[in-house]
DNA sequence: CTCGGCGGAGAACGACCGTTCTCACAGCAT
DNA sequence: ATGCTGTGAGAACGGTCGTTCTCCGCCGAG
C-alpha cells in the first residue's frame, strides 16, 4: 500500500467516522482499525489528531462544493440554477446517513477550543456564500437577497439534521422561489 | 449552602462552561471548581454528568423561550411581532459571549451518541416552531410561512456564530419582511 | 459531652485517549 | 548471507476523565 492509498483509506474512514459520530467520540485507534492503515503510517502521514481532522475538513469541503456545482450546472441558468441549490439539499439531507453539516458540527464541538478548526469551517461557509453570490448575480437579482438565500439553505442543514427529515430542503426552496419572485 | 443554591449554582456553572467550551471539553472538577459546589453534592444532586447536561439544557430551553417571549410580547400584535423575534435575535447575537445555539452545538457533538441529548434539542426546536406558528397565525398569515421563517432563525444562529457578527439577524429580519410583505 | 450522620477536600480507581516505543520481520542492495 | 530501512502489530506511557472512596471536621440530638 502506497503512501496516495493510505491516505484516501486514512480520510475515507476518518471523515465518516468523525462525521458519523463526532470527532472527540472517535479514537484514533478506531481510525487505524476502520483505515487498516497502521498507527505508525498514520502518525507519520498525519502527525497529530488535530492535523488529521484538518484534512478532512479540507477534503470535505472541496468534495462538498463539487458535487453541489455538478449538480447546479445540469441546470439552466437564473432562477432555475439558484433553486437547484435546494433540490440538492434535498438529496443530500436523504442519504441515510446524513447527520448535518459536517462543518456547523465542528465548530459547535470544536470551534471554541481549536481555532484551525473555526479558520476551516468559516472559509468553507465563506466559499458557499461567494457561490451563491454568483448564481443569484447571474440571475439577475440584486446582492441584497444571497444573504437571505444562504440563512435558507444553513437553517435548512440545521433543521433536516434535528428533525432527521429532509422536508427543510423543501420548505426552503419555496421560501428562495418567493423571494426571487418579487424583486 | 442548600439544596436549592448548590442546584442553582451547579447549573448556573455548568451551563457556562458547557457553553463556552462544548461539553466534552469541560470536566466536572471543572464545574466543580466554577461552581464552588463539591464534588460529592454535585454527584448526589446529578448521579451523572450526562444527568447535569440535560438538566442544563432543559433549563436553557425553559429560559430561551421565556426571554424571547418576553421581548416579543412588548410588542403589538400582528407582523411587528414575528419580525420581534429577529430583534431580539440580534440582541441575543450581541452578547459578547454568544457562541450559537446551545442546542445546535449540543446536537452536533453529542446527537449522535446520547439519543437523551438528541431528543431534547429536538423538543427545544419543536417548541421554537409551535412558538413562531402561533405568532404568524395571530398575524393572520397562513401556515406555509412559518417552516420558512423557522429556517431564516435557524440559518441566522449557525451563521452569527460562525462569522462572528451579529449581521445575520438584520439578514434574516430583512427575509422575513420580505416574505410577510406579499402573500 | 458524646455520638452519629452529613459535608468538604481531595486522593484513588479504572478506563480510555493521543502518542510513542519495542520488536520481529520483509524487501533489497551488497 | 549480511546489513539496512521501513513496516505492522501491539504494548507501553503519560495524562485526563468520570466516578467513588477515605478521612476528617462540623453540628445538632440526646
Amino acid at each position: 500500500m502506497d503512501r496516495a492509498e493510505a491516505e484516501a483509506r486514512l480520510l475515507d474512514a476518518a471523515e465518516a467516522l468523525f462525521y458519523e459520530r463526532g470527532i472527540q467520540a472517535v479514537g484514533m485507534d478506531q481510525v487505524r482499525a476502520a483505515s487498516g492503515v497502521s498507527l505508525k503510517r498514520l502518525y507519520q502521514l498525519y502527525p497529530s489528531k488535530s492535523e488529521l481532522v484538518l484534512a478532512c475538513l479540507e477534503r470535505r469541503d472541496r468534495r462538498w462544493r463539487a458535487r453541489l456545482a455538478e449538480y447546479a450546472q445540469s441546470r439552466p441558468d437564473g432562477v432555475e440554477r439558484v433553486l437547484a441549490v435546494y433540490d440538492w439539499l434535498y438529496e443530500w439531507f436523504s442519504e441515510p446517513d446524513f447527520r448535518g453539516c459536517a462543518f456547523i458540527n465542528s465548530f459547535g464541538e470544536l470551534g471554541a477550543v481549536d481555532p484551525a478548526v473555526a479558520d476551516a469551517v468559516r472559509a468553507h461557509k465563506g466559499a458557499f456564500h461567494d457561490y451563491m453570490a454568483g448564481l443569484v448575480a447571474a440571475a439577475g437579482h440584486s446582492g441584497q437577497t444571497v444573504g437571505t438565500l444562504v440563512l435558507l439553505a444553513e437553517g435548512a442543514m440545521t433543521t433536516a439534521a434535528i428533525s432527521g427529515s429532509p422536508e427543510a430542503a423543501r420548505q426552503a426552496r419555496l421560501g428562495a422561489a418567493q423571494l426571487l419572485a418579487n424583486r
